[in-house]
DNA sequence: TAAAAATACTCCATAGGTATTTTAT
DNA sequence: ATAAAATACCTATGGAGTATTTTTA
């Protein structure tokens, strides 16, 4: 019975541990939420239980926002793939033309570039490793 | 010939319009700009033909980013879509559960609320409507 | 040399912090 | 009475602006 209100009942959050997850304080997050509910035009959270619990409207933000920041994140995550790898380029390429090498770098300014200018023969034998 | 620069000319853009469209100042642009090269460790952005050219990872970031910024903005679209609805509940509930009626704000602020308080006979009548 | 981008600052909006009060169990 | 959330107020980071210099085609 009484199951008019228990659909709010399903779960709740605590302020205070939620901010301190996000490294920020309670008042902080009280005036995000607060914030962020104005510039919607809706209520996410009751707070008239002491603690706070999602609307069916912030259940719904909060599942699809997850679903775009996780998106944002592994763009961001591949975007770095690869950087700090060495690339060791050993040919008379380089030597011949500094411009390529330029833009090279101006491509992938991580990677690290070590000029060798040495006789064709020494190239050749370092080339071997 | 020169294939090998090529690939770098085929896009560019003017900071100051692209500035201009975003109604910020171009000074503001360019370090915008050069604030997330930093951060992602990446070029983004070819400056060496006077203008300002995508590089690959910059045509990458911005196609992806621009998917992401789509799902955000359809959502916060269809958070907002119905709000301003009028709905009109004429039935006994609302007289008989001021508390139902609470929650229901709760969930919904923006909806109009108008309480029609009269007897069951009138009631009937408006409902029928 | 002319047009575009980058610097060098200044300012201000706002996210975040601390202290406190209010609310609800 | 106690624990959680909201409020009031303050601070400071960083986004944006103006003025200027540097770059390059």
């Amino acid at each position: 019975m009484d199951d008019v209100n228990n659909f709010c009942y399903d779960h709740f959050y605590i302020l205070d541990e939620a901010a301190e997850h996000l490294h920020i304080a309670q008042p902080s997050l009280s005036q995000q939420i607060k914030k962020l509910e104005t510039e919607l035009g809706l209520t996410l959270f009751h707070r008239s239980h002491g603690s706070v619990t999602l609307t069916p409207h912030g259940r719904h933000l909060i599942e699809k926002a997850e679903d775009i920041i996780r998106l944002r994140d592994d763009l961001l995550v591949k975007m770095q793939a690869g950087l700090g790898h060495k690339l060791s380029i050993c040919n008379r390429e380089i030597y011949l033309s500094p411009r390529l090498l330029k833009q090279f770098l101006a491509h992938y300014p991580h990677v690290e570039v070590q000029l060798i200018e040495k006789d064709p023969a020494a190239l050749e034998e370092i080339t071997a490793k």
